[in-house]
DNA sequence: TTGCTTTTTTGATCTGGGTCAAAGATTTTA
DNA sequence: TAAAATCTTTGACCCAGATCAAAAAAGCAA
């Protein structure tokens, strides 16, 4: 396994010099988790972060009542659970394996300890825990300021983004998974799937989605509510 | 105007050598801004950062349709817009005066330059952008899973720890504010504590609430709604 | 294949909190 | 201090989306 190679791939370690990546490298551990397994749970101390090498992880909160927020859903290369090793050393939320899994571990002495030697790593945690605040502060909007079709939709522009602005997505995850992840209940989502399909603006076979409609999913994304009525 | 012992309380700057402190604040520059005045707006071009010297500024996101979002209202020796220093280079969210306010603002390079130097400025940049990423994934939870009364009740909780414990708190902000704060609408708020005064569990005066109970607080922060049914 | 489990859809109903409108209170300004 | 502007409360009504229940479909193991 070529753990190196991919440690030097990720944006994280980028311009890190050969060395201090091989003592990373060396660090790492490898660990694997069965799908359905958990990793680590809400307020658990946390000794150190990971990175996805295969799979798929959820990263999560829970209500007391026991209602399910996903945060993130983390595929290869990307990393969690950082915010432990440099403040307040519990885990903010909970994760546990969608898929089987194989994650890096890295321990929060040595992360540290390459940090004060490379500003340069210091430099690539800022900018990544900055996209990540962005990112929390756009779905924060989402969540109290727009409706369910329109968070969904936001989704859907949002894989076909990733896929090069193609119109065939592949949502990759449970249809409870993604409900959970737009904040919404899987009934609704149902539901709003069905009449997107039945007004032509998507299609969905399983979990492929097909973009028929480009302009009204933006419309709809944009809290246009018209097609709903 | 001292800035040098003022930058020296900041925990942001905890550890720094005098030197780079004396540096920091030879190049930070103090910014008026008159109640109501906009300091930044979402997606304009991020130069630098700021640290509330006097008075008090929102941080907030608007949807399209003009409703509003407000992610923190920060006051005295906090920090904000850290995120366009490290990261895409724009503000995530408007930023506003909501008092006659004085800040000083570091501007990108001065900062990139001083972490780079010194990496305990790094270590603590991290914390601060670590400790907000898990205010903001608490926040979402509360916005995604709980209802208006409990938000209210944890951010009541909330202002009495930060009094050490007492039961006499000082809103400090308009009613509106604090609505838009917890994501709610001001009618709302406004029956919401016109109904928990009726039951005695806190009273209101203008600005300044008393708790009463906080037992039935507490539950109500943990998703009890029997109290208002 | 068959039966069993898990996931997804569909139907019926309920409700928290939003919207709109207007009155009342407080603050600001002249 | 008056009057103008802003903020807060209250009332009537509405609706997006949650909940509860059950059927249908899709996965999976034996």
């Amino acid at each position: 396994m070529d753990k190196i190679q991919f440690l030097s791939r990720l944006p994280l370690f980028r311009g890190l010099p050969d060395e201090e990546l091989r003592t990373l490298a060396e660090i790492a551990g490898v660990k694997t988790y069965r799908r359905g397994e958990t990793i680590f749970l809400d307020g658990g101390e946390g000794h150190g972060f990971y990175v996805v090498f295969t799979g798929k992880v959820k990263i999560y909160k829970l209500s007391p009542e026991g209602r399910e927020l996903v945060l993130h859903i983390m595929g290869p290369e990307d990393s969690f659970a950082e915010v432990p090793v440099f403040e307040g050393r519990h885990y903010p939320a909970n994760a546990e394996a969608v898929e089987d899994t194989r994650v890096l571990f890295f321990p929060r002495e040595a992360l540290l300890q390459t940090i004060r030697r490379d500003p340069s790593l210091a430099m690539n945690m800022l900018a990544a825990l900055s996209a990540r605040l962005r990112e929390f502060a756009q779905r924060m909007e989402d969540l109290s300021l727009k409706d369910v079709p329109s968070r969904l939709s936001a989704y859907f522009l949002h894989l076909s983004e990733q896929e090069q602005g193609s119109d065939e997505l592949d949502l990759d995850i449970k249809k409870g998974l993604l409900a959970s992840l737009i904040g919404a209940k899987q009934e609704s989502l149902s539901r709003i799937l069905a009449k997107m399909s039945e007004r032509r603006i998507i299609e969905v076979k399983g979990k492929k989605i097909r973009i028929l409609d480009r302009q009204k999913l933006k419309k709809i994304a944009a809290g246009d509510r018209t097609l709903f009525n």
